[in-house]
DNA sequence: TGCTTCGACTGATAATATCAATTTAGAGAG
DNA sequence: CTCTCTAAATTGATATTATCAGTCGAAGCA
């Protein structure tokens, strides 16, 4: 074990800069969106070669801490206030099960969150509900606009909830498979049933019912479930 | 755009050798416990540089499918199947509100785990969990091991449930604030009051009594609620 | 047989040089 | 004055070479 001062619990230097980087991040010094030093002034500064800085780089490129642009700079992409991230690089084979396990985990916090919304929700929410399904409607010929606000109109719910955990988890759990879901969707699903499932959804929200706004989003997701279940992996396999 | 073939979609040699990596991993070229080839010999075979195969090796580390060790190899750690991580980023204030948020969040996640667990779990696994309360039982003065053991208990039922996504939510977020949980529970809880929740949903679990269980869960849980409502952030401050 | 030491193998780091992508500044034309 | 194009500067990307640091296995000794 090492017991130079600040290589405590550290095996390497890069991972010693991850962490040094990280730390910056955290408390605010580097927020997103903006540009960190350049590698080869970063290296000086933090008194390393560059391929060592460039190795810390790369670890916080991974989990999508930063982003890397070749010629332009190196920046920030998560912020401290999100709690979770997806992983970028899922590393095995995307299966039905994984697919039904991913809708039967979503059904509980979209149920519990719509059911919030129709209590916290605020007016204005519930009004930018309304224009994801005016812009879903005039969208019903292009797959890739309407998968998007389909999935805004799921993030929007969870937002409105209130609660800041149930409301990132949407988050992840939306952006999962996105293309995978989209994919089986369009091929199985019914872009006019969903839409009048949310719809039904949002009538409800409005009343705020949150006993018919939570039974009409079970309804809605386990219409999904089985839309999924009609997935054919060797018919239509993804990738 | 790069033209070339093979980087059609990537911008650089290290993220190519990441992705290849990835693959000969997802196929079973090598299994988890693994080790690859050595860092010279590996960056000979795929035509690189060892620095641009060691940045593709810290990335893959960075999201937990291999593990590097200095003198020894590189050995496949089986992280390719995560979903999510915790943002090391993560930067705001513990707040009262984020605390009743993610139990809020964990009741919906946990009653519909166990009660998958009741259906879809294994004798073995609930003979873990029998293990485990056994543990618990056995450590009523050692917080640091019963808080660690409660927490197994909760997360083991979410592996019963045998959905991967469920169990990976529970991972999460049985790891978020982890010790800000400990704290609170151990200033405000009742360690046999707990216990005797999880005894009763284990026999639940083992009656395979679905209803029962998510019952008693979410009874359990919205008991560990009015715990955490119970406290006062400028009392008892978090770090 | 068990412990210690040494050598080989392997990972870690830095420096240097060259190449590749983006951005910026300046010049010229309309 | 504005817009476009080109060249230079800045920045990231890669490879090679050399040296250092950690682990593991084999051999030798008690």
């Amino acid at each position: 074990m090492k017991t130079h001062m600040g290589r405590l619990e550290k095996s390497n230097l890069s991972d010693d800069v991850t962490e040094r980087l990280v730390e910056m991040i955290r408390s605010g010094v580097y927020q997103p969106g903006d540009r960190l030093p350049a590698i080869m002034e970063m290296a000086r500064s933090f008194g390393v070669g560059h391929p060592t800085l460039r190795e810390a780089l790369k670890k916080l490129e991974a989990i999508g801490i930063v982003e890397i642009k070749h010629g332009s700079g190196v920046y920030v992409k998560g912020g401290q206030d999100v709690l979770l991230v997806s992983n970028p690089v899922y590393g095995k084979a995307i299966s039905k099960k994984l697919m039904i396990d991913l809708i039967d985990a979503r059904i509980p916090i979209e149920v519990k969150a719509v059911g919030l919304a129709a209590t916290e929700g605020t007016d204005a929410q519930l009004e930018g509900l309304k224009h994801l399904l005016e812009e879903a409607e005039a969208n019903m010929d292009n797959d890739v606009v309407l998968s998007a606000t389909n999935m805004s109109f799921h993030r929007e719910i969870a937002v409105a909830s209130g609660n800041a955990v149930l409301a990132q988890l949407q988050e992840v759990l939306t952006n999962l498979f996105q293309l995978e879901q989209r994919m089986i969707l369009g091929i199985y699903g019914s872009r006019e049933g969903d839409h009048k499932e949310h719809v039904g959804i949002l009538e409800a929200l409005q009343q705020r019912d949150a006993e018919l706004a939570e039974s009409r989003m079970q309804s809605h997701l386990e219409g999904v479930r089985d839309v999924l279940r009609r997935w054919d992996p060797k018919q239509n396999p993804i990738s």
